[in-house]
DNA sequence: CGAGGGTTTGAAGTGCATCAAATAGTGTGG
DNA sequence: CCACACTATTTGATGCACTTCAAACCCTCG
């Protein structure tokens, strides 16, 4: 990727809202660009920080693992967002550990560099600030279905969520975006789980499943299978949305 | 309260660390202090956003209701966590309804003077991300706790960050900050289910129980009971350290 | 003392996890 | 292009954790 290129991508993400053009340039010049395949492990839990990752294309899980084995996705995300961002501001090491999920490519920038930038031009903050007030909400919002759907909901909201587009009615198609099992672990359910709940959703209101493709023949229906357990309306905050 | 106590207090808090005191000055005139006792409302999701408030004492439940009438709590806080500033921040808002869970005390600060603050002065901006920062790592560890700790170990985590000297060995004493029915809520369970753990604790650990206080034997057992399913090290995050 | 909410205890039901096994899907080398 | 190996997904059977419903108990406060 050219160095011009890489300076109209960076700027374009939400998180260089109101970066002057000088201090992209800057930016820039100092980014890396990679990509790594499915498997891949970018950091883990206890790792010191030493660049801020923002992911181009493919899907990162971002979990945590306990001593037992165990796992928990916090998110899995995909372009234009950044990875962990908050641990990248506010610790010394990483919280979580980023795994590709599906082939992906990176921005990386140094943090120190872009701490220093921050520091330098202080009302960067400021939209920062707007990103990550927006992530959280996005995570009340997660520990709010966890706390009050059913396995059923939650994969019936995702699946509302991933519509391309909302208002249309009438037959909606859709492709998930990574492997089921994943989508399982992002849902905080077992794969066995997730397969009866689409197995649900098919005989409760007619989605039709081929492969990772599936169509959702009424918006509405769904809507009310899902929504009435949760405080938002839909279309609500929609994952692509997050950053 | 004097308008000079009322500074120093603004002053003292996390959120406006590195604020130089002719601002605080102006925002502790601006500023309005209040009581509400147990069980009054603050404000509910949907409510258009006018003041950013502090507590100054007491807790305050953060939660969100759906149309059937579930209730999810997010948090429940006391001094000195501003509520929901995230969303004070964040357009558009996306909202929570705050109750008065023990009699607590506010200060109240228009929000258009906070926001237009920040704008004078950006940086400290950079001091309100560290917050939210930390706002949200602890909100991940929530999610990680629900999706893989049993209703016994989340209790007993709870506990742990209830205590007063992490470091000191033998018997810990301590009390519950608030109704226990609440507390299963907060932690996302059942009152009943919240009652049995207690039970559980008690009978495989020792802990003694009388009224609101109760007593933990054995510090380390406890840990190796609860900590083992979590990916974090005693002494983890305390509730009383996120902003 | 009596009323009402908070808390505990018991019994029964349910949703999800777990274990086990079959099936479909994918990539490999022949 | 096929056979194989390997993984992802589905399906079935069973068990457990937590919820739900019900009732007793306790505690505070008027």
């Amino acid at each position: 990727m050219t160095p011009e290129a890489c300076t109209l991508t960076l700027q374009s993400l939400p998180l260089f809202q109101g970066f002057p053009a000088e201090v992209m340039k800057e930016l820039a010049s100092k980014t890396t660009v990679s990509k790594h395949p499915k498997g891949h492990m970018l950091f883990q839990h206890g790792d010191t920080i030493k660049h801020l990752h923002i992911v181009t294309h493919g899907w990162v899980k971002v979990s945590r693992l306990t001593e037992e084995g165990d796992e928990a996705v916090l998110d899995v995300l995909t372009a234009p967002h950044p990875l962990q961002i908050m641990d990248a501001i506010a610790a010394p090491a990483w919280g979580a550990t980023a795994t590709v999920a599906e082939d992906a490519g990176f921005f990386s920038l140094p943090i120190n560099l872009f701490k220093a930038t921050l520091n330098e031009h202080p009302h960067l903050a400021l939209g920062l600030l707007q990103t990550t007030a927006k992530m959280h909400q996005s995570l009340q919002r997660e520990l709010e279905g966890r706390t009050l759907q059913k396995t059923d909901q939650r994969v019936g909201c995702f699946l509302l969520r991933l519509v391309p587009n909302p208002g249309d009615t009438h037959p909606a198609t859709l492709t998930l975006p990574y492997d089921k099992t994943l989508l399982a672990a992002r849902l905080g359910m077992q794969p066995e789980t997730f397969s009866r709940a689409l197995g649900n959703l098919k005989r409760e209101l007619g989605i039709t499943i081929q492969g990772h493709t599936l169509t959702i023949p009424n918006l509405k229906s769904l809507q009310a299978y899902t929504c009435s357990a949760c405080s938002g309306t839909y279309p609500c905050i929609r994952s692509t949305q997050k950053a």
